[in-house]
DNA sequence: TGTACATCAGTGAACGCGCGTTCACTGATGTAC
DNA sequence: TGTACATCAGTGAACGCGCGTTCACTGATGTAC
């Protein structure tokens, strides 16, 4: 039963976590729950299976943050940042293009956007959890625009905001269809798209 | 108890239904189960709600469809097809994105697209409910291709199938963010943007 | 510096609840004669 | 056409299970003196 993966040091059963020791665990809480929120949706994983990803038991999310739809709020923001990070190094819009609708990306939601993951489920959650997604939608917004070469300001935003959503819609059609060769195609063709306008 | 709802005719208290009648409920069911699933995601309605919505106890959804699962692949099949149905005299693909980027699809997803409503829920779903997803979504690229007036062929399909994300996407992203002004605004420049296009 | 003790991150048992599914039963329908 | 009975759509109680949350407890950390 005493698992104490998150404080198993020193090999001693059993340590009370230190401030600094606290912090890492919830880090680790937010990292797995970023993942596994994309991976199986906001009801698909459970605050044991959550937990437990951490090396933690439930009851430590709740010392952390009183209650699951507080974690999934900050996991939300936090699955963002990941993302966003990942990222980071890319200079123009072409290759922001081919990196997101890429076969990788496709495989693997757990580290991808969040949007493509669980968008369709965030007219059905809480005003904290929305408050979340809406904020790093508008980060995504301000950084794809500055990648858009053409256009300034307002308009330059305005084709950032139909970019992510051709990018987001193509992401989720591909991973919806349970044929290899239609998702291949919309990955393409929406690449293809894109990298024609931008 | 004893609502019968789905039977409560002639008065009587209780009525074995006919052949006739259990057709009706199985339809009843399936438009209830295609609204309620758009509207709550696939978890996030019971099999006690979806028999109660349509009149019925839960009992007759397994005499019906055998398990919620199944019933899913046919909600998720009648879903497109009632959907398409709204969108059967459409006869440019102007229109067709004015319709489907309004603010009265945005509100009613229990009656709107598939894709916009459950998209990002289909990875996690069995093979059953993914083919009816895949199915459906290859009808709807064939509509699509049909109305619009250039190119031909397998080009014609490729515009059909961005087109399609990019308004799957911009609803998605518009019913997600918490923020009417920021939604508005997806829907608007999505729609000038695809009305550019088409 | 050493001692006494409050703090609080994390544990694990327990809770009430709703889930999907099973099953014995009901009784009008629909059919065999 | 009339009678006897098998069928089967739908009922409702029961099932085992996992859910999110609560709570008394643990014990090293961190602090007050």
């Amino acid at each position: 039963m005493n698992k104490l993966r998150g404080a198993e040091l020193k090999g001693v059963e059993w340590m009370k976590v230190s401030k600094e020791k606290a912090a890492e665990n919830r880090e680790r809480i937010l990292n797995e729950a970023a993942r596994l929120f994309r991976e199986k949706g906001a009801q698909g994983v459970g605050v044991d299976a959550l937990g437990e990803a951490a090396g933690l038991t439930h009851g430590s999310l709740y010392s952390q943050f009183g209650s699951k739809d507080r974690l999934l709020a900050e996991a939300v923001a936090h699955a963002f940042s990941r993302f966003a990070t990942k990222f980071g190094a890319v200079k123009d819009a072409d290759t922001y293009v081919s990196k997101y609708l890429s076969t990788e990306h496709r495989e693997n939601p757990g580290s991808g956007c969040t949007v493509a993951a669980i968008g369709s489920e965030m007219p059905r959650q809480s005003e904290a959890v929305r408050r979340a997604f809406t904020d790093a939608t508008k980060r995504s917004m301000a950084r794809m625009a500055a990648l858009l070469p053409r256009r300034r300001g307002r308009e330059r935003e305005d084709d950032a905001l139909v970019m992510l959503a051709t990018m987001a819609g193509a992401m989720i059609l591909a991973r919806a269809v349970d044929d290899r060769e239609l998702s291949d195609r919309i990955l393409s063709v929406s690449r293809a798209q894109l990298q024609r306008v931008a």
